[in-house]
DNA sequence: GTGAAAGCGCTAACAC
DNA sequence: GTGTTAGCGCTTTCAC
């Protein structure tokens, strides 16, 4: 390994001067600088970050935090969060949480030793007692899709409430009347949002929404395809189904056309997220469009601004709303066609 | 931030004493140790791991390089890497290649910069002497689906070549005689050891695999899409599709049923890469099971293993075998159904 | 069993 | 302009 010290010896200078010239100082004599960059190239010399980490306390990485990097949300998330960091010279730690608060822990506290000075951190199961306490230690602290006032400035934040209004807008203007809406069994955070902004949508336009056309699963096709069955089960009628995100979507499609019913000509199908799944499907899906990479640029760069406490943070949250994606699931209501 | 020579002072014991407790050193008396670790424990001390780093030269850090992680292939990739990384308690670094040689060089330099022991890189681009010379100068590099006979040892790969051959044999056993293949206009790497497999498999079997019938486009699914309606255009006979990838497959299969062609009635369509997105198109996708994040894990393990140039590395390559996963994509060629 | 001290590679005063 | 020097927080001999 080549240390300033073999490019000071072999140019002839004190290690402050290659020192100064790796740091772009003008304070060194023109020949000079340009004997050591000489050098520099020639050996190949580069500075050692650990070195370098050590003693100016500034170590110019950032870490992220997410579920699981193989589901596609959340490779969109680091792909975003990656781009804000090179864009800013900043390296990339990552830490999968296994949607455990344990692992999700010991993921942030990883990252904590290895000087983070900003961390993007996507969690839902840690308590906001325990956010707030991090968010109080670590001044680079961004929590992206997770809302909390008393750290309003520090979190970036998608609208769930205004998307799923949108999208049961959307349905109710093409002549719906008959909804059901399939969610996660796990009614904090997203999902409960979503489902209060249809709830609220329905209700503003005098529908009436049964408790029984509600069907709750897993987050995923298999639970989408479970929850459509057992809607049919019930006998529940609709021509409108919401989904809490794509996954269910497709799943639901997959249970409809099982069941003989056909997208969207019996029953159009609205889903959340816009991953890659829902242009792959048939019909491809109508959907509301998440923009998570370019929240998670934005989220790092927020980051790395806010860990530089000295200048003062701006006192406003960042909100972002998500976008419906017109596709192929979503047809007038039977009745109202011509 | 509280250093070890805080604990030191508030156990009363040297900070090579503290030290020592923190390596599970059983050189220190019990009262002792104990007393350190509970001022360990209330201070909330974690060693500083540039320190730690600078001195023992040994930073448990592993750089992955992959293209783009929002591709849902790459986030298995890393996600396979990650899970690795956790289990021998190294720490991830990631880094975007973005598909061009020189970020990938970028990519590769700044993971040096931060002393990564082991590497794990999916290169596209480079060409053999420059990843020739960066396998000599890191000991800890794995190249992962990348074979290079020189450095065999240091490849985890997946035989392509059996791949397609299982697929195009299947087709085969299942009736088709009439085959129309889909693949990417660069025909390095993948593309073309699966072409190849589909020709080996077809010429043993008696079959003629015309050049008009073979469709090169882009490797997603508005290139599939395109592929087959040339396909079509070209007035080209076929009752089985071979397509390079999962979303070529897809998007063929919309271009087919857009074309009031059935699948798997008309015709059968195979993929090769397992995605999620086969999962999610109807009819299911039957496809060739790409292990990646199993093939990732193994190579983080091996790359971390040859980091360590004290243990002799074993002289041999590393190569994954594709499955078959039967889905609702192919049926029974039509004349030889009863 | 425990402490003193050297030094990892680098930055940043502080001299000259 | 350039060099000298004091650490950054830690590990690791080497004494005692």
């Amino acid at each position: 390994m080549v240390t300033i010290k073999d490019v000071a010896k072999v140019a002839g200078v004190s290690i402050a001067t290659v020192s100064r010239v790796i740091h772009d100082g003008h304070q060194v004599g023109e020949a000079c600088r340009a004997r050591v960059k000489k050098v520099i190239a020639e050996l190949g010399y580069r500075p050692n970050s650990n070195a370098r980490a050590l003693v100016s306390k500034t170590t110019n990485t950032l870490g992220v935090v997410t579920p699981k990097l193989s589901m596609p949300f959340f490779g969109s998330l680091a792909s975003g969060v990656e781009k804000g960091a090179r864009e800013n010279n900043y390296k990339l730690l990552m830490s999968n949480s296994l949607y455990e608060t344990k692992s999700e822990q010991e993921a942030i506290d990883s990252l904590r030793d290895h000087n983070c000075q900003a961390i993007i951190l996507h969690s839902e199961y840690s308590d906001e007692k325990t956010l707030l306490k991090l968010a109080n230690e670590i001044p680079g602290l961004v929590l992206i899709n997770r809302y909390m006032p008393a750290i309003a400035n520090r979190c970036v934040w998608l609208d769930n409430v205004a998307g799923a209004r949108q999208a049961t807008d959307y349905l109710i203007n093409r002549g719906h009347k008959n909804f059901a809406v399939i969610t996660s069994i796990y009614q904090n955070g997203d999902p409960g949002f979503r489902l209060q902004g249809i709830r609220e949508s329905l209700k503003l336009a005098g529908l009436h929404l049964a408790e029984a056309a509600i069907e709750e699963s897993t987050a995923n096709m298999e639970g989408g395809e479970q929850a459509v069955q057992a809607l049919l089960n019930k006998g529940i009628q609709f021509t409108a189904l919401l989904a809490y995100n794509d996954l269910m979507a497709i799943g639901a499609i997959h249970a409809l056309f099982a069941a003989g019913l056909r997208v969207p000509e019996d029953v159009s199908v609205i889903g959340f997220d816009d991953l890659i799944v829902s242009r792959a499907c048939r019909p491809r899906l109508t959907t509301m469009h998440y923009p998570v990479e370019e929240m998670a640029s934005y989220a790092t760069k927020l980051a790395i601004q806010l860990s530089d406490t000295s200048i003062e943070p701006e006192n406003r949250t960042h909100l972002f709303i998500p976008q419906l994606v017109e596709r192929d699931s979503v047809a007038d209501a039977p009745e109202s066609r011509g």
